[in-house]
RNA sequence: GCGGAAGUAGCUCAGUUGGUAGAGCAUCAGCCUUCCAAGCUGAGGGUCGCGGGUUCGAACCUCGUCUUCCGCUCCA
């Protein structure tokens, strides 16, 4: 089977069971827009719980917040997020190749500018010393109209661009008749507003004064609180903020199923230390993290480090961690050492000092920083996929079971009566009763117990528990493992512990090494 | 965004030359009682993605649109 084949599978099995729908599905869809259904939420809570408890709980310096999505315009300034990315942008249909509308109409006007400058030449060679430039520029009748065509033109983009009435600017490159400089066509099409960012209003009174941004990244809500957090919480460098939260980008392309959305859901851990120290944190970070991946056993195979070759404008170090999709390895997660780029900015921006005053070198300084960031979309795409198995049997048969490592399971328990008569219900509902405090559990009396079980492997789910005539007896059910499809019998009463040993976080937390 | 392909039940897909919509699996109810999906009986579920057009008549032809997939492009 092609991975073509296999993700196809994969996104008709998490809508077939309920992991992730499509948005909006009954009006046809939202481009890029995804649900998730009742076990998804439950394997994205699971993921969150993992990734906090590592951060959070396990670190004695990393402290967790959870800012607004809503945020003072001014941060997207400092960020640098407004202003890189509001080009109005247009594709010449032949060359394939996208322009910046407003260069192109530049580019036209500076060519004129030539050829004004070309007149004025010639008329100094024709002319010699009796010629005057300013009697020159008001007499050609070339120049006259080569420089009131140029008039013309720069007004009607500036009144463009201030409207930002973008079937003008088009006009405006049709009617001056400009040619792609690659193909040399003149064959466009509209022009475009590309900004990654969100708008709204904030107040009920539309105006410029009001526009307010949904945040494009969950970074700067930690920046803007980190005086809050280190007085507060009395923390000192080095020290962590982490959270979890939704972000938004406006992707001009955005596909391949959750992997790229427009809403999406961040996991981000900004780590601030001693100027000097950021490239040795960096590296303990980078080892962190991917021994955090690792532990939960997807296959080591399945990730590899990628280091950016060409660096953001902020910072001085970065890698990625990439996961083999079904698709190909693409980023999973992002280590950026950041610098004091955005503690600096926000402090040029608001005017707020922003330092640390460090009491064992008796000096003030701005903190670098060192970020983890993963997205908790890719990460439930890489643990759903690399789950996800067709089964051979040895009698022949086929089964499909999602391996999902059972510390992440949606359901970790199934309680199956063998008959739904002679009292085993009953008693099956008693041990689901105890076990449902502890332990997400499904009861299923339905169908034949095979089928029960290939239910449960469809979802993922690590134990299934059977009553049978015997239990009435000796008080002991059979437990059946998803992997190995192996059976065992033990108590009802060693039944909690059994499986708290198996789905429990703290075992998984066991193989990972603690920072300082 | 450009180019290509596709959209029919929860899933996978048939549907002839334009003549009132089908299967398998799944779901539900009942029977059966069996430790790895396959027994019996019955039931529910679709404005054929959406909207125009052609036609006596459209799932089918045509135009537009939305969505998805593939390639290119983009991704501070």
């Amino acid at each position: 089977m092609t991975q073509e084949e296999v993700f196809k599978q994969l996104t008709s099995h998490a809508k077939e069971y309920g992991f992730v729908f499509q948005s909006s599905e009954i009006y046809d869809g939202l481009s890029a827009v995804y649900d998730y259904g009742q076990l998804g939420v439950e394997l994205k809570n699971n993921i969150k719980k993992y990734w906090w408890d590592a951060m959070v709980r396990l670190n004695e310096n990393i402290v967790g917040i959870d800012s607004a999505i809503f945020m003072h315009p001014k941060i997207w300034q400092a960020s640098g997020h407004v202003g890189a990315f509001n080009d109005p942008l247009i594709d010449n249909k032949d060359s394939k190749k996208r322009y910046r509308a407003d260069v192109l109409i530049e580019d036209y006007i500076a060519k004129i500018e030539e050829k004004i400058n070309k007149d004025i030449e010639k008329g100094k060679k024709k002319f010699g010393d009796s010629f005057n430039e300013e009697q020159f520029r008001a007499t050609n009748p070339n120049v006259l109209r080569n420089v009131a065509k140029m008039e013309q033109v720069r007004a009607r983009m500036a009144a463009a661009l201030n409207n930002n009435d973008l079937a003008e600017l088009r006009q405006i490159i049709i009617d001056c008749e400009i040619a792609c400089p690659i193909s040399g066509t003149k064959n466009w099409t509209d022009v475009r507003q590309f900004n990654l960012m969100f708008s709204t209003q904030l107040g009920n009174i539309s105006d410029e004064s009001g526009v307010i941004y949904l945040r494009p990244e969950t970074a700067q809500g930690i920046f803007v609180n980190f005086l809050n957090v280190q007085k507060t919480g009395r923390m000192k460098i080095p020290f962590g903020i982490a959270q979890i939260g939704k972000a938004f980008r406006n992707e001009i392309v955005a596909r391949q199923f959750i992997f790229r959305m427009r809403e999406f859901e961040q996991m981000e851990m900004q780590f601030f230390v001693r100027p000097g120290q950021e490239l040795e944190w960096f590296a303990k970070w980078k080892e962190n993290r991917i021994q955090w991946h690792k532990a939960l056993g997807l296959g080591d195979e399945k990730y590899r480090f990628h280091d950016h070759d060409k660096l953001a404008h902020y910072a001085n170090a970065a890698v990625d961690i990439e996961f083999e999709f079904p698709f190909g390895f693409k980023e999973l997660e992002g280590i950026h050492s950041r610098t004091d780029f955005d503690l600096g900015q926000h402090q040029k921006f608001s005017g707020r000092k922003i330092q640390y005053f460090d009491p064992e070198t008796n000096e003030s300084y701005t903190p670098y920083v060192i970020e983890t960031s993963i997205g908790l979309d890719r990460m439930f795409l890489a643990v759903l996929s690399s789950a996800y198995t067709e089964e051979k049997l040895e009698n022949g048969e086929e089964r499909v079971v999602l391996r999902i490592p059972p510390v992440l399971a949606p359901v970790k328990l199934a309680v199956l009566p063998l008959v739904k008569k002679d009292g085993l219900p009953e008693v099956a509902r008693r041990i689901m009763d105890d076990l449902k405090f502890d332990f997400n559990c499904q009861y299923d009396e339905k169908d034949s117990i095979g089928k029960r079980y290939r239910r449960q492997d469809a979802i993922g789910t690590p134990y299934c528990i059977t009553i049978d005539h015997d239990t009435l007896a000796d008080n002991c059910v059979t437990i059946r493992d998803r992997d190995t499809m192996q059976q065992n019998r033990i108590s009802i009463d060693s039944l909690r512990d059994y499986i708290s040993e198996r789905v429990d976080y703290k075992n998984v937390f066991r193989k990972l090494h603690k920072i300082d």
